[in-house]
DNA sequence: CCGTCGATGCGAACACTGTACGAATGGCGG
DNA sequence: CCGCCATTCGTACAGTGTTCGCATCGACGG
């Protein structure tokens, strides 16, 4: 027992705590972990190289995280938290809610694993920052005047969080091939007009798409047009 | 290298064709894994389980199945052609695609997983029966005059995939918990409530949505609410 | 009827994963 | 100075997806 197996503990190896390396904290892991997933995106995130990359072993970041799933709801609620809260008291109901239907898709565009995640966990965890951005855009249909304003939510939320999903998917799929946007797609159109060659209308589509120089215009104007449509299905729920 | 590692091969090891346990096929493969996913979700899947109740070696799946990946796609695929493909000349465009809609949902709560994949991968996989469910809704559309079909395909979706994404992650949540979604919804309210209680519009919901019931019809009419809103909001696109 | 060949099945192994457990350590209150 | 408690972390376990190479089998050509 005299022998240690760890090597003689001398002044030298006693760590001291780096004051620019904040101690292993909840706040510092949940941050890391998001900047690792922007980067590489949810499958490259594990707990050791989250562990790696705060200099930490991995099982300690459990004392701070009871478990991965609960981390990534952190994570979540914490990219909700980028985002600006309505303006609840403007006048013009209809630019508020475009500018909070706008910001919701550049925060999913900008993190896209959350796709990922608010898939298989769904809106059901409710953490602060989502929650006062629900809230404030309740009271901005209520103050708009409809009459069913948690419908409104909903509704306004089902068509952001779809498309956005389904852009973020789209984007993942490109960063994985290590192409730009229109490299992939002039890659990919051979084949995507092949398999649709029996399909009358969605060829056409695919071929008019082509058309378009800037696939990030397109990506755009698809999202403003179902914007504008549920803002239009909306506004007739309006009383008068 | 006299003793074989194997057990004496005899005629009576030697397996024969079972003709009730078809051989192992893609086909097979494919329904196994969706039943699996139904009963017991996206994380209980695993191609050796998979393999297991196939009664075959884990690595066999490989012969038929690129990659676990793949098997996903393929099983999300099948799915899709569970669902009725939309009447395109069907004179009331708006009920075409209402029943479309629902059918969605419906399969999406059928195969609560396959949220989570889409979440994932997106609609960027174009298997078969997706894309002949796609082009009838251009049909669909285009027949009903709207001069863009591929927009009002797209911003259908959105909102329908936004909403049973949304839909399909609570009932998982709530199928986890072993629990009725009354008796989850009645556990959680207390908890709810506490949360929102410095929020007035988002305790003012909950309280509103816990006089109702049924959840299941709660959902429906949600569902229904925010359907309407965006056909309405498509008409409006309908020339003249 | 035998020999060969391609397709298929599968056991073992590899590199990882999330996480439970217990031992070590360090700083702080008494 | 002692004892305590929060924190850190090495080890271990039960899995995971997937690769490799070998065994086996049915069909087919000679």
């Amino acid at each position: 027992m005299a022998a240690r197996t760890n090597p003689i503990p001398s002044v030298w190896a006693r760590r001291q705590p780096e004051p620019d390396q904040p101690a292993l904290s909840r706040a510092a892991i949940v941050r890391e972990a998001i900047a690792m997933l922007d980067a590489d995106g949810i499958d490259a995130l594990s707990m050791r190289k989250l562990a790696a990359r705060l200099n930490a072993g991995a099982t300690s970041l459990y004392r701070h995280v009871a478990t991965k799933d609960e981390l990534m709801e952190l994570a979540v609620d914490e990219v909700f938290g980028e985002m600006a809260l309505p303006a609840a008291g403007s006048p013009d109901w209809r630019a508020a809610a475009a500018e909070a239907a706008e910001d919701f898709r550049a925060t999913a565009l900008r993190h896209p694993w959350l796709s990922s995640v608010l898939g298989q966990a769904g809106l059901a965890y409710l953490g602060p920052n989502l929650l006062a951005f629900s809230e404030r855009l309740g009271a901005l249909f209520t103050a708009a005047g409809f009459p069913e304003p948690a419908r409104a939510i909903e509704t306004l939320l089902a068509f952001v969080i779809g498309m956005s999903t389904t852009e973020a998917a789209w984007l993942t799929t490109v960063a994985r091939s290590g192409e730009t946007e229109a490299e992939f797609i002039a890659r990919l159109m051979p084949a995507a007009l092949e398999a649709t060659a029996d399909y009358a209308h969605l060829s056409g589509a695919y071929t008019a798409a082509a058309a378009i120089p800037d696939p990030v215009e397109i990506r755009n104007s698809k999202f403003c047009y179902g914007l504008e449509v549920v803002l239009d299905g909306l506004a007739l729920r309006l009383p008068r």
